[in-house]
DNA sequence: CTAATAGTTAAAGTTAACTTTAAGTCAAGC
DNA sequence: GCTTGACTTAAAGTTAACTTTAACTATTAG
């Protein structure tokens, strides 16, 4: 069975060595073996940090990663605390899509905004009267 | 003409004067004319501001709706300038919905990432192989 | 044996977008 | 005149997620 030195997991991984020992010193992963001093990973590693960056890049904050792993660690009922996890993290994924698509929107129609033409909006202070500000607070 | 203490802006705008004052330094704002020492706003302000907001709601970074508005305060086509940050930014966005969409599907469908099942790959370090590591790499 | 390469640590530095703090100014009310 | 509340400034603090640095040790090639 294959131990991986750091810089093979970095470079496997894409993911530099100083964020894998930054993610073991939060508990983000777990403490490897050391051969004389010297972090040696099998080889599930990877895995491990595949989800990471997947979850990183998907907004997961580092911390609700490592949770979720603890979650996943107990030796019975991991999907209680997954469920509740992706319950939670798909309402931030559907409102992230809404606003997505409501700038897409904006920038599609030339930037228009609800109550203000970008033209108005966007001049530097306008001096007189905009015209639009019916609707303050 | 109306013209609004930082701490009106505030209350209006619902961003906070320390913010708004950040703003300003950083040239995101114009610096408003002072009565005594205090700066004093037209309404123009809280268009700016809720540009801004949404703009931010949205991804985009303090520097890059600070070039979008030095863009627009130009005297002429500003719709160049726009129209090129629209198409950048329509990019990410549609990454964004990608990724978003992606990660919805990873839990609505239980978690599961390309290569590997979630009871595999979040397992606390497997010792015997896991199976499914022929695509290391 | 030596030199180069890779690994180790703790601590400080980085970036964005602010907030907080400290110390002071100004206008209004009593 | 004095207090209160809102304002002013510059500078330091905050958070996440790392990176960089410095000083050192260990492994490998020649």
């Amino acid at each position: 069975m294959k131990q991986l030195s750091i810089g093979e997991v970095s470079r496997r991984a894409g993911v530099a060595a100083s964020a894998v020992r930054y993610y073991e010193s939060i508990d983000l992963l777990p403490a490897p073996t050391r051969v004389s001093g010297q972090r040696k990973y099998g080889m599930g590693i990877l895995n491990r940090l595949k989800i990471i960056s997947v979850a990183k890049s998907l907004d997961f904050t580092l911390d609700e990663i490592r949770r979720l792993f603890e979650g996943v660690s107990e030796k019975s009922a991991p999907t209680k605390i997954w469920r509740e996890f992706a319950r939670v993290k798909l309402e931030d994924i559907e409102k992230q899509i809404l606003r997505a698509n409501q700038l897409r929107d904006m920038l599609n129609t030339g930037l228009t905004c609800k109550c203000l033409k970008l033209s108005d909006c966007l001049a530097p202070d306008p001096d007189r009267d905009p015209g639009h500000e019916q609707d303050s607070e």
